[in-house]
DNA sequence: GCATGTGAACACTTTCACAGCT
DNA sequence: AGCTGTGAAAGTGTTCACATGC
């Protein structure tokens, strides 16, 4: 019983114990044990133990994990306990889909706004989300106490996207952008790269 | 000396220092030296070296390394030397939107088909690329031979087409659908969970 | 009996330090 | 001098094994 800093892939693991717990929820299930958990998650039990060990003691010994407390317990640790406000910042194809993508608020966030250069976009909305000029960031970002950020817009403008995004306040940035950012400490960065992805799986595949 | 297992990390990042050679490249430089490989890539020199020492000895001591050398080699480790065929399975919006991003496209990669099981959807095309009905895919799969495919459907159904794919030949898989997908062994898949990756920042900024 | 929580063993990655080549 | 390639050391994450409790 302690209070080590958690493992980082670890964290990476608790949003889909979470999602598994919701499902089993929904179906019914009132409790779990570890190697429940594990089964579909290809991982192992002891692994699911130690993960949820980093952050509290929320199981019974000889019955498992009760499925709603530890649902609620991850929610508290993600900070998605509560609907976390969060904007969009490059309304193209992948920013626009992003948005109809509803994973996204299935899971606790909303967009307040998405912002865009392009004057043909600035004035329209994405399934009710407005596209705004990107100098209204600031004060958007501070009247819906904004804290995360997704940036979708092409790589050679994704630092000078992030610097503003930094300076409005702003302390994590989910960027599709294939750049790597230069960020203060305080303001963390999660990198998507989806042609890195695809292009690792193609060295796993191998020869055509 | 060498020939040892890629550390799984190290494929990773194969991609992103082909990219930083090809912009090296584009502005003309010959040679560049791990340091400055490293510097962009918020990594150490030692890992640079490390990393491509897995896959050869490409680098002149005291020299560094030839750019354009270099990245031909990366790009045979990595089988895009040659374009790659690729299928699109689930034409909404996130799928159009990963067709219409130009960025797999520019690292080799073709989408020859995308599939769908919607009417309204199945004979319109997307950026030229058709959709097709589903029961086309394994034709197109063994037309095209290609062996790697992007799955944007919704999760519930997500196992049943990896199933339809790994059965009509195909080697990798790149899932957007936020589920634990089963597969045989010779099938490689790769995971993209976008609201995870969100949760996980919304775990590192804490607070709101 | 069964399942958690946890220290200890193990495996994997990264960093260090330096030999060897230019 | 500068830079790569690589074994050895350090660090990080995972699995094992079992004591503890239902």
């Amino acid at each position: 019983m302690k209070k080590q800093t958690p493992p980082n892939p670890a964290v990476k693991r608790l949003s889909l114990y979470l999602r598994h717990l919701e499902a089993l929820a929904a179906e019914g299930s009132r409790n779990v044990s570890s190697t429940q958990l594990a089964r579909r998650l290809e991982g192992t039990a002891s692994q699911v133990r130690k993960d949820l060990a980093c952050f509290g003691q929320f199981g019974r010994r000889g019955v498992g994990y009760d499925v709603a407390a530890l649902a609620n317990h991850l929610r508290q640790v993600l900070r998605t306990d509560h609907v976390r406000n969060v904007v969009l910042v490059g309304a193209g194809d992948l920013g626009s889909a992003l948005i109809r993508f509803g994973g996204f608020g299935r899971r606790g966030f909303k967009f307040v706004a998405a912002f865009d250069v392009a004057p043909r976009r600035v004035g329209a909305n994405i399934e009710g989300v407005p596209i705004l000029h990107i100098d209204q960031l600031a004060a958007a970002v501070h009247n819906y106490h904004v804290k995360l950020a997704v940036v979708a817009v092409p790589s050679w403008a994704a630092q000078q996207v992030v610097d503003q995004l930094c300076q409005a306040g702003v302390t994590g940035v989910l960027n599709f952008a294939p750049a790597a950012l230069d960020t203060p400490g305080n303001v963390s960065i999660g990198q998507v790269d989806l042609a890195a992805s695809l292009e690792e799986l193609s060295f796993r595949v191998g020869a055509d």
